[in-house]
DNA sequence: AAGGGAGTTCCAAATTCCGGAACCTTGTCC
DNA sequence: GGACAAGGTTCCGGAATTTGGAACTCCCTT
């Protein structure tokens, strides 16, 4: 196992449940001799990957990490231009809006888009989250091959919130509503009292994906602003698959005129 | 050399200036043979601290980064308290703010208040500038030992606009005059017709220290204005400075009060 | 003063890394 | 089409780093 990786290891221990680790913490979760812990730890913490806190002596992601995930911003182009188109709807309909990837089976925020109604993001840039418990997550899935979803499952299926697939077989199902009908919808998920309506949008050029979702209370809309928040996430997936050449262009479009 | 060091190495090689990467540019930055850079660059990516383009092949930092990024945020307490008070009196002035954290004999920007006033924002968070060449940056070598900051300036004075200070010597004169009067200013320096005050703050507990700066449009500024936000950082260094338990504390007060 | 938790340093064995050179791929020019 | 060049990957033996157990230090508690 490579320096690389032990490090890499380390790194991933961090995330927003886990902010900061102590040493222990650390030897806890990777496994490793007290030893390897130490000398990486200060490895890391020299090269500037990580800070130690001077009083608490706990590690937090360093300053060049910032650096760095500010610089990951500038990938633009698919993103940016999502985002634009993201901001309006959100104007127009108040709700809020997210950006997120696929890696692995999880998902991670990249953007959001804070609506004008009183609902509080919960989901800051950077969160993880399983994708099969979100609308736009599931929306990315469905447009990978069967084999490929299940290479990115874990083997032992995940413990997802209520009203998520529960099994591989339940999973598959809520794909493949999603691949007929071109709607991924969810509600109270990852959150209780929050609904959401994604899709996802894949870069003909460079083939990179996203999933896109504007999130709302569930008991505060009805089924008609739910509807038009359908149409507007409608319209807005074949606009953006058009200017992104998105192989799903002409498809969608078929699909969208038989949902309206 | 470690792999780690080559790691970071590699790291260190992107900025605002150069966020993205070819091979070759890699090769070029860090002189390694092609190999080294080829088994290098395909671990990084492989753990994801950088990616590729699918289509140009460059290389940009990874969604790893922009994860940890995000969590070196919840390193709050001096940062969010600075970033309270400063807000308040951006919206007072009208005017920028910044809070930096110092690395080596630069600067990193951490956050950015933007004032009402149209002065376009141009150091955006994570960007590097020599401590040297803005008010803040100055703020913060003033308080460390001369055998510090001589240790922190390369060997070779760096090549700084034109109003910062030009040579060694000149920047210890410029430095020792903000420990006399306690009040760092700086105009036409990184910026062309901006000009900016700051001053540094340093945890009592934990020892860490951050620079604050307001900016500003030097033509679009009087003295009368320039002088209120003189006043106004003044009382937010005193401010901050009891909160923190800045050792700083009680001597500041005393050059405050002589500079009024 | 003893005990213990937390973390660092040491060391020889083992693994990984290094870089030159050969090799492969892709696009380009004649 | 064929040859060339740029860009990049793979191979391999020698060299250097990493590894983890154990001994050690430091500091706090009992």
């Amino acid at each position: 196992m490579s320096a690389l990786t032990n490090a890499i290891e380390i790194l991933h221990c961090f995330s927003s449940a886990r902010p900061d680790l102590s040493f222990a913490d650390v030897m806890a979760l990777t496994g490793k001799p007290k030893s390897s812990t130490s000398r990486l730890l200060r490895s890391l913490r020299d090269c500037g990957l990580l800070e130690q806190d001077p009083h608490t002596r706990r590690y937090r992601p360093g300053l060049l990490t910032f650096e760095l995930g500010r610089l990951h911003r500038a990938h633009d182009d698919l993103i940016s231009m999502a985002e634009r188109e993201l901001r309006e709807v959100c104007a127009r309909t108040g709700h809020t809006g997210y950006i997120a990837v696929l890696d692995g089976y999880e998902q991670v925020v990249l953007r959001i888009v804070p609506g004008s109604n009183p609902l509080r993001v919960v989901n800051p840039p950077g969160q993880r989250t399983p994708a099969l418990a979100t609308s736009n997550g599931r929306a990315m899935l469905a447009r990978l091959s069967d084999e490929d979803i299940r290479a990115r499952v874990p083997a032992t299926y995940p413990k997802l919130p209520r009203n998520s697939p529960q099994n591989f077989k339940q999973a598959m199902a809520r794909l493949d509503e999603i691949r007929r009908t071109g709607v991924s919808e969810a509600a109270d998920e990852s959150i209780e009292g929050v609904g959401s309506q994604g899709f996802a949008l894949k870069s003909g050029e460079t083939g990179e994906m996203i999933g896109i979702a504007v999130s709302y209370s569930v008991q505060a809309t009805t089924a008609a602003e739910r509807a038009n928040v359908r149409r507007e996430l409608a319209a807005m997936a074949a606009k953006l698959r058009r200017l992104t050449g998105d192989p799903l262009d002409q498809a969608t479009t078929r699909v969208q005129t038989g949902t309206r």
